[in-house]
RNA sequence: GCCGGCUUGGCGGAAUUGGUAGACGCGCUCGACUCAAAAUCGAGUUCGAAAGAGUGUGGGUUCGAGUCCCACAGCCGGUACCA
């Protein structure tokens, strides 16, 4: 390393105010009803999305979002707020229990090491969070109320009349049976294909089988006896109440698209006399319809298949089973068999061809569809291929678009009997409500979202506090005065192929009483994450997951309710921030929370791609080390570049040279107040004077410029352009002979949100020598306003244009008339030089900025 | 394929939302200080010798377009047969 010296001794000053925060507990924020706490003032939540704490530590990426959230935090608490800025850690996770298995660790360990490392790192970067609300999903009292939770959802069923979550024992007064509730609850078990990989032991989501296959993983189907969450009952609301929060509309459309509404019909067909029920988004083309499809596990293909097909269905079962979702998607070209029935289509009595073709879902609508190859485009390509016939029932609108494989809605019905003549949308309609009327089908909703497959096989996990009777085979839930229900104690916790999971290992632990044993399946990594904002408001009760007045104080009541701000990546669009929601949802149903969403406004900060403009990875050798640029530059430097960067929004790449020019900026504010003595060491360098006759100066008139730009900017999370800002205001005081004391403090104050150690040093430097500061700290004084008077200009600069090329600038009084401009515009000479031989036909004034002149 | 987003100097990015394109920073050039260098301070820096041209490309609206409209291209992200 070389041997230059800091710019400034941030090295020794960072650390010692760091300290004072955490000994004065600085940024400590009281309840409701806890000594000194102050209701006047108005609340305001800002949460960051908690870490992982992976054993690589603190990247890049975090300080990014938490220190657009600390500035915002530390401004707020300036303006009078009570301000809720917590952090914790989301530290269960699959990576950690890799590692004790490798290690022989147990989890805790690694995981609470790594909590330790994180905790440091994010001090070491001066954010001003409340460390006495910190919680860690592992904790005990955390899994408690985690596991709460999830017996709320045991116990509630989704009651469609009055559109929210009941409990279950509603039903049970009504006399349904123990069958018929467990159909209905929120959490409940079920059968289903899942992949599932028996040397890893565990089930993956969709999305990981096909990464652990590549890597020498078996992954199989297997139908698995698994925990779900019946998210899909929360659709609508899901859906509609997103609309009004103020959230990136590309992430609401994310969440949209993924929730997937759609509204169409189920008809009903007969074949052999059953019925077979199809789900379409078009009923307006029935009379196009020229075959069925049916899913390959559909509950009837072996009912109706004729002998003659049998063989041939059979083998195509075999072979659709043996196909994760993944690889039935690979490939987009269409297979399939005919069964040999035919089913009747109810608009016309002809009778269809019944296929069945993997292109058709099981989990989506009925898992049956009328195929219409004339207006859509898979069922058309299926027909080509098959040979089947294609049937025209629109005519598009406009005339150069061939009828084939023609999907829009812009067109007209034809071959359609009753429905000829009338537009799409409009057949949709008439059809829908003929089909209710002859009791053919009905009208009917359809969303894409699954419900939530909530268990998995691991160790390091919250275990479902449920236990199983031996005796009837049913599922209970173990009373709340035992949770929380932790994991046993275990030496070995390695997947043992066992579908059940690494818990049945625990003999002893399992066995719950007689009758009873216990639920081996934990619980998937997001359960913590679904409520953690919660905690934060009331980490420690251990009467509550929250006291309601508090919850109601920090999420209810001031307008707009919930989470002020929340910051963190769009990596959580869907799933993170859909399941929190979900829970939230169901604990709003039950008044246990005063909103139905959780997070009114969110923001999400932009990826910090490497130096060479890629994604950071270890393999590509770009990842920067926060360490490494606290240890070089400070603290204040590696935040204020990662504001300066860019906007937070955007992608952006690192530039270390980018983080010396901040360093440099730094280093110009040290030494306006600062310069070495003759023995190297920093002292106060008499250019901050005290005397101040009220003059308003060049530096003044900036100073309050800049008051107002930033306040301005930091509303908008605009911060890019407020450290611009700030630095025209330092160049300012550079070139200035003196500044006044008052006029440095008040950029002191503006910047400090942004560097909060070098502002605070400077700041109680300054106080020893001009003793009429305030004594207490910059983050606990108000936020400086601006004097508009110093902001007029009493002349402006006018831009003159001939035929909208810049010609010529003049200034002018800033209360000049229009006709006063105008008339010193066409007097310039360079107007008249380039309007030469022309004639003026039109001059646009545009008051206070130009004067465009119209000539030829 | 479908759905979003982005595209401005050598680089990261500004631009009061239709009104001086390139703020601020990086880099580079020159100068001051120094025996010298680093650091620091100061000057300059879109291209072009100039006329002029210039915000991915081509068109349009307008007195005036980076900004609005139409078409297209490239890059990034999401999604993947959802009937």
């Amino acid at each position: 390393m070389s041997e230059r010296k800091n710019p400034y001794p941030f090295d020794v000053f960072e650390p010692a105010w760091q300290a004072v925060w955490d000994e004065e507990k600085t940024f400590k924020v009281l309840n409701p009803g806890e000594e000194g706490f102050d209701a006047t003032k108005p609340k305001c939540y800002v949460l960051d999305m908690f870490p992982y704490p992976s054993g690589a530590g603190l990247h890049v990426g975090h300080p990014e979002g938490y220190t657009a959230t600390d500035i915002v935090s530390r401004y707020k608490r300036m303006n009078g707020y009570n301000v809720l800025h917590p952090m914790g850690w989301d530290s269960f996770g699959l990576p950690a229990e890799q590692y004790a298995i490798k290690t022989g660790q147990h989890p805790s360990i690694t995981t609470y090491a790594n909590i330790d490392t994180f905790r440091r790192q994010l001090k070491m970067l001066g954010f001003s969070y409340d460390w006495d609300r910190e919680i860690a999903t592992t904790d005990p009292t955390y899994v408690r109320w985690t596991q709460w939770i999830f017996l709320r959802l045991y116990h509630s069923y989704y009651n469609e009349e009055l559109k929210k979550a009941r409990p279950v024992s509603e039903l049970e007064a009504k006399g349904w049976t123990r069958e018929q509730i467990d159909n209905v609850r929120l959490a409940y078990v079920a059968e289903g294909m899942v992949n599932w990989s028996p040397d890893m032991g565990t089930v993956l989501a969709n999305e990981e089988a096909e990464e652990w296959k590549s890597k020498g993983h078996i992954v199989e189907r297997r139908k698995l006896r698994q925990w779900m969450l019946r998210i899909t009952a929360y659709a609508e609301r899901l859906i509609d109440e997103l609309e009004p929060l103020d959230w990136p509309e590309s992430i609401k459309l994310l969440q949209r698209n993924w929730i997937g509404k759609s509204m169409g019909a189920e008809v009903n067909f007969t074949c052999q006399g059953k019925t077979i029920t199809v789900y379409t988004t078009r009923p307006d083309t029935l009379f196009g319809a020229t075959y069925m499809v049916l899913s390959p596990e559909h509950e009837l293909v072996n009912e109706i298949t004729t002998a003659e097909q049998k063989e041939a269905v059979e083998a195509y079962q075999t072979v659709c089973a043996a196909k994760s979702d993944l690889e039935r998607t690979e490939s987009k070209d269409k297979t399939g068999v005919f069964t040999g029935a035919y089913a009747i289509n109810p608009v016309n009595g002809k009778e269809i061809p019944i296929w069945i073709a993997d292109y058709v879902l099981t989990g989506y609508g009925t898992g049956a569809i009328m195929a219409v190859p004339a207006h859509d485009s898979r069922d058309y390509e299926f027909a080509v291929k098959f040979g089947l016939p294609i049937i025209q029932v629109v005519q598009p609108d406009n005339a150069e678009t061939p009828w084939q494989d023609f999907c829009g809605y812009d067109g007209t019905m034809v071959n359609s009997e009753h429905l000829n003549g009338l537009s799409v949308p409009e057949a949709k309609k008439q059809m829908t409500a003929w089909l209710e009327e002859k009791g053919y089908g009905c009208g009917k909703v359809n969303y894409k979202l699954r419900d939530w497959l909530f268990s998995r096989q691991r160790y390091w996990g919250e275990p479902f506090p449920i236990v199983w009777n031996t005796k009837d085979g049913n599922h209970y839930a173990i009373p709340e005065s035992e949770l929380p229900l932790l994991q046993p104690e275990m030496e070995d916790f390695k997947p043992s192929g066992d579908p059940r999971g690494p818990l049945v290992k625990a003999t002893q632990w399992i066995q719950y009483s007689e009758d009873f044993t216990r639920e081996t399946n934990t619980m998937p990594q997001w359960a913590g994450s679904c409520w953690y904002y919660l905690r934060y408001l009331d980490p420690k009760n251990d009467q509550a997951f929250i006291d309601p007045e508090v919850e109601k104080y920090w999420m209810g009541g001031n307008n707009p309710g919930g989470v002020d701000l929340y910051v963190g990546g769009t990596e959580h669009a869907v799933l993170h921030l859909l399941y929190a929601r979900f829970w939230h949802k169901v604990l709003y149903d039950y008044g246990l929370v005063s909103t139905n969403e959780p997070f009114n406004k969110l923001v999400n900060q932009g990826l910090i791609l490497g130096e060479d403009s890629q994604k950071m990875s270890k393999s590509r050798g770009n990842v920067v080390n926060p360490d490494d640029i606290v240890r070089e530059y400070g603290a204040d430097s590696l935040r204020l570049y990662e504001m300066f960067m860019g906007p937070l929004k955007e992608v952006k790449p690192w530039q270390t040279k980018g983080v010396e020019g901040i360093s440099r900026f730094l280093a110009r504010v040290w030494r306006v107040a600062m310069a070495e003595n003759q023995e190297g060491e920093w002292e106060l360098s008499g250019k901050i004077t005290a005397e101040d006759n009220g003059e308003v100066t060049p530096v003044r008139k900036e100073v309050h410029k800049t008051i107002k730009k930033v306040t301005e900017d930091i509303e908008a999370m605009s911060f890019n352009t407020a450290i611009s800002k700030m630095m025209e205001c330092t160049n300012a005081m550079t070139g200035a002979a003196t500044v006044t004391v008052s006029d440095y403090v008040q950029l002191l104050h503006v910047l400090n949100p942004f560097a909060p150690h070098i502002t605070e040093e400077l700041y109680s430097i300054l106080c020893k020598q001009f003793t009429t500061l305030p004594a207490c700290q910059l983050c606990q004084q108000p936020w400086p306003t601006f004097n508009p008077e110093y902001l007029v200009e009493n002349t402006k600069e006018i831009v003159i244009q001939v035929n909208g090329k810049l010609r010529d600038k003049i200034t002018v009084a800033a209360d000049a008339s229009k006709e006063e401009v105008e008339a010193a515009a066409l007097a310039s000479a360079r107007v008249q030089e380039f309007t030469a031989g022309k004639t003026i036909r039109k001059v646009i004034v545009v008051p206070g900025r130009l004067v465009n002149i119209v000539a030829n």
